[in-house]
DNA sequence: CGTTGTACTTGACAATGTCAAGTTGTACTC
DNA sequence: GAGTACAACTTGACATTGTCAAGTACAACG
């Protein structure tokens, strides 16, 4: 069978890249199948392996958009209303409920090897170097790299942690009657946020923002 | 071919769990093959189907295994020496890096489906009620059940979060030059710690504001 | 015209998840 | 002690999967 000619050139890879996102988003990184990716793809079943080498390839590919999306986001984030560190987390919540198919591939290197491929490691590691820009934001660039990072760390493994239980995870399950899971989250960001401030205040810093 | 019986009753079902458990720890969940943990456990492909139904059966045992066991550790938690939340995040982290295997399952609804498996669902229960209780410990059981809930998500979002970015995400490998793992893992605790206590300390003083 | 390369295609193969249908031993009734 | 029931497996079969190998069509370039 000859196969209808796609409109544009490079289409192919986008609509493989679209229907992956597809499958992962609405059941998950595990039932990614290849042929079906390329069924819905409408190609034949070894056009992926043309752009992506294999199946983890495509979560590869993935990754890199995820976290090139989300230094994006973090350069986006509008402090002048908040504090850097509440602004940073409500923007890494966002970023990671509304691209649950990268985020699921993103953090997961036994599926897509993000040391293995050299540019999804450079997008993770400007996706880090925005965060650390965050972070000095929020505690001042005085503080040496080590406390820095150590801050930095532990923002990201809080924000990372409710988005993880959030998306994946048993917390929409835990919820009190009459808390709505918006407002939940919400309220966890702002105790953390809080949180934060209260340490960068301890530590004799001045934050930016308000 | 006529296996070789095995010593004990029941024995067959722990063997599986265990090569099971083997593979998921050392090539993720993914990676793990029906086929390939029968013949670890030195038995027919079809044996794992008669404990386990199907795949996703061997995930909720071994999710259910996982959140008993953390609920224990979180039993176990020796206060004497150390804060409740400082406590509760060490207890965490030593049972995701001691339990790799379970951790790696039981939070991954779309591999396991807790709610679908009633026994898993009450495991995940009692460890979450374990975790209200350290939060009482560490901010009094004085508090209003919504404010308790929300530091109980934040607390776990905290732990869960570090846990997770340190067993498959990319932290390991954003170390500062001369900085070990299990130092900035404690630097992070010991951060979040501190930020929990300034927390606590403020709420003693005003114990209904936000 | 021939060569080269890209962007696919069909075909084949071993391995996988799972259904169906035995087989074997133990326990319990009659 | 014969018969039955059930648990704990077994072998066999099948559609589906990931991936290797080998085409095919077509544009660009010499």
């Amino acid at each position: 069978m000859v196969p209808a000619p796609h409109d544009q050139h490079g289409d192919v890879r986008r609509l493989v890249l679209d229907a992956a996102l597809d499958i992962i988003t609405s059941t998950g990184a595990e039932s990614l199948s290849m042929r079906e990716v390329a069924r819905r793809a409408g190609v034949s079943h070894q056009a992926p392996y043309h752009y992506f080498g294999d199946r983890s390839g495509i979560f590869a590919a993935i990754s890199e958009e995820g976290f090139s999306a989300l230094a994006g986001a973090f350069r986006d984030v509008d402090f002048s209303n908040t504090s850097a560190a509440k602004a940073g987390f409500i923007a890494y919540l966002n970023f990671a409920r509304s691209h649950v198919g990268h985020f699921r591939v993103m953090f997961r290197q036994d599926i897509c090897g993000v040391t293995d491929n050299e540019e999804t490691a450079n997008a993770a590691s400007s996706a880090f170097d925005e965060l650390l820009q965050m972070v000095a934001r929020t505690i001042g660039s005085s503080v040496d790299p080590k406390a820095a990072h150590t801050f930095a760390f532990t923002m990201w493994s809080h924000a990372h942690g409710l988005a993880t239980l959030v998306i994946d995870g048993p917390l929409p399950q835990k919820l009190l009657p009459g808390v709505s899971l918006d407002d939940q989250i919400d309220a966890v960001i702002n105790l953390c946020s809080h949180m934060v401030a209260l340490e960068a205040a301890e530590m004799g810093l001045v934050p930016q923002g308000h």
